[in-house]
DNA sequence: ATGATAATGGAAACCATTTTCAATAGCAAT
DNA sequence: ATTGCTATTGAAAATGGTTTCCATTATCAT
C-alpha cells in the first residue's frame, strides 16, 4: 500500500514526468519499498518484498524498474563484493542522508557512516574541481567505500 | 618468458611461500602479465594473453590465480560497471604507484589519476581512526571512484 | 628420487541479469 | 468515458561471467 505523506501525488511523481516515464503499481510499490527500508536490497529482495503485496509484479520489471530509477537519479546501485547488485534510495522525503559504507571483507556486512563525510565533501569538492580541469571530466558522482574487518570477525581469529 | 629484473627469483616469489602457495608456471606466466601492462584487464583478458605463451593454461586456472593474488594482497579487483572484474597489480618491482579511478558511466573509459592522493590519503587517515574508533572497524583498504562524462563523450551530446 | 597433496584444466553447473515477444495498461486527445 | 498510440509488463528462454567437479599432473619438503 503506497504510503503518501499527506495526500497528494508521491514526491517522486514530479521526476518521473519530466522523462516521460509513466507510473505503474509496479513502479510505485517498487518505490514503496525501496523508502521504507534502511537495507541495502537486491533486486531479489525488492521483488520478494513487493511481491507480498503485489504478487502478479515480476522480477523482470524490479530489475528494469530499478535500472530506471538509478539513471534518472533517484537510486544508488552499488557492489559490495557478494555476486548481486545493491540498491538505495540516494534521497527521500525524510532526506535520507549522504552516506559511504564500510564492507565487512569477512562476512559481508556493510555499514553506513555519515562521520567525516564533511571533511569527505570538501575534498571531493576540490577534486572534482581538479579533476574536471585537468582532465575535462565532468563528474556527476563518486563512490567512497571503507574494506575491512567488523568488530564481530575481528575477535573470530 | 617470465621476466626477472636481474637473475634471482621474482619479488612476488617470498610473498607467494609465506602464505604456503606453491609457485607454478601459470601463476608466473599471469603474475607476468599483470606486471607488463597499465591497463585494467579482466579475466579473460589475461587468459587471451597467457594462452599466447602458454597455450595448456586454462581460464579456470586464471579465475583461481587472480583470486589467490586479490587474497594475499598483490592484486586489486575492481567493478567498473562493465559486468565482469577488472584486475590490477597493486604494488610491483617498478613501483606501481597507488592511484584512485575517473570511470565514464557513457563509454566506459576508465582513467587512472594520482592527483589529490595526498590529500586523500591524510583524509583517509583521519577517517580510519575515527571509525575504526566508532564502529571498532578494522579499515584495510580503501576505494575511491569518481562517475562521469569523459571529454569525448560530452562533446557527443 | 619419493610421496603427500596442492594445483590444474576441461566440461558442466551455477546464477544474476538480460532478451524476446505477445499481451496489457497508462495517458493524452477526443 | 472512449479511443488509439505505445510504453510497460511478465513468463520463459537466453546470456555470459564465474564457480564447481573430478580425474590427472606438478610442486616441493624430505
Ligand atoms: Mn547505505
Ligand atoms: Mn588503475
Ligand atoms: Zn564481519
Ligand atoms: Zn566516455
Amino acid at each position: 500500500m503506497p504510503r503518501r505523506d499527506h495526500m497528494g501525488p508521491p514526491w517522486w511523481h514530479g521526476r518521473f514526468r519530466g522523462h516521460g516515464y509513466r507510473i505503474t503499481v509496479a513502479r510505485e510499490a517498487i518505490l514503496d519499498v525501496l523508502s521504507q527500508t534502511e537495507e541495502h536490497l537486491s533486486a531479489e529482495d525488492v521483488y520478494l518484498t513487493v511481491h507480498k503485496s503485489y504478487p502478479n509484479v515480476g522480477l523482470t520489471t524490479v530489475y528494469r524498474t530499478l535500472e530506471l530509477l538509478v539513471h534518472i537519479g533517484l537510486v544508488f546501485k552499488f557492489d559490495f563484493g557478494d555476486g548481486r547488485a545493491r540498491y538505495e534510495l540516494s534521497e527521500g522525503p525524510k532526506g535520507t542522508r549522504h552516506h559511504h559504507h564500510l564492507v565487512c571483507t569477512n562476512c559481508g556486512r556493510v555499514i553506513d557512516y555519515t562521520d567525516f563525510i564533511d571533511d569527505e565533501i570538501e575534498l571531493l569538492g576540490r577534486a572534482e574541481k581538479g579533476l574536471s580541469d585537468k582532465f575535462n571530466f565532468r563528474i556527476t558522482n563518486h563512490l567512497i567505500q571503507f574494506y575491512g574487518l567488523c568488530d564481530r570477525c575481528q575477535k573470530k581469529t
